[in-house]
DNA sequence: GGTACCTGGAC
DNA sequence: TGTCCAGGTAC
């Protein structure tokens, strides 16, 4: 376990994005990336141990990607419901795609990435309650697509078509909190990657980095009202990934009120 | 051992 | 661009 200042930090990241291309050391996994950086920096999963550590994020990304950035993680309220796992999967799931290949013919699956400026074509967005000051999840049985017409009957004969009720929800509070204790502070950093065709190992470049300062909440909440930050839903039967906030491309510098170009 | 988090994708 | 999806850990 290392241990850096934040201008040893700046040094070390420096030397790794001269060293060149480097070998994913976590095969198989999407997030070899990010895990990568942190085995070639000597720390452990999220957390940076420099001075005031909390206040410090380092996210990680492919320089082409069309991937959304993950901001956080955070189950809706209200909690002990345990909305995802016993109502949005088993009433408003579908059956997973490799579901008695991979997984048990059973296996549920309920994905999906909304926002709040417009449906999803399964009739879900997001609403803003500036009032209630609460970020709320919705559904709309009329804006289903045709393709999902199927599922919709099963929907229908599980749980009915009205609105979900209670709304699943976040209150602002609960997010401020989230965000300006995980994302207060940033290193971003984006890596080129290739692949070698013979052994399939993949290798990355980390070649560009950015120091973000400061997390701008109201920001925040506009970027969600806007559509640009995105509500992810990500559970099978046999695991639920969490429910993230996701970011459009790029759109990070935008939550911050100081950005340092470090190379 | 289940839940809620973490790291992130391809098409 | 939204619809789908991956392997992990903390507690």
């Amino acid at each position: 376990m290392n241990i850096y200042t934040k201008e040893s930090l700046i040094e070390k990241l420096k030397e790794i994005s001269a060293q060149g291309w480097i070998e994913n050391g976590r095969h198989g996994n999407d997030g070899g990336i990010g895990n990568t950086l942190e085995d070639l920096l000597g720390i452990e999963e999220n957390n940076l141990p420099i001075p005031n550590a909390a206040e410090w994020e380092l996210k990680t990304q492919r320089l082409k990607t069309s991937s959304l950035t993950t901001l956080f993680h955070i189950e809706p309220s209200p909690r002990a419901m345990k909305f995802v796992p016993s109502i949005l999967l088993p009433h408003y799931g579908w059956p997973h795609q490799r579901a008695g290949e991979k997984y048990p013919e059973t296996e549920r699956s309920f994905r999906m990435t909304i926002h709040g400026n417009g449906r999803s074509d399964r009739g879900f967005g997001v609403q803003i309650d500036n009032k209630e000051r609460k970020v709320l999840i919705s559904f709309d049985s009329s804006k289903v697509g045709e393709r999902h017409s199927v599922w919709l009957e099963g929907v229908k004969k599980n749980i009915g078509l009205g609105e979900i009720d209670p709304q699943p929800y976040w209150g602002f509070d609960d997010l401020e909190h989230k965000a300006g204790t995980k994302l207060l502070n940033a290193f971003y950093v984006q890596a080129a990657v290739k692949r070698d065709k013979e052994t399939k190992k993949e290798y990355y470049h980390y070649s560009k980095v950015l120091m973000l300062q400061r997390f701008d909440f109201s920001g925040f909440l506009k970027q969600l009202e806007a559509g640009n930050i995105l509500i992810d839903f990500d559970a099978r039967t046999g695991h639920n990934h969490g429910t993230k906030f996701r970011l459009r491309q790029n759109c990070l510098p935008d939550l911050y009120e100081k950005v340092t170009e470090i190379i």
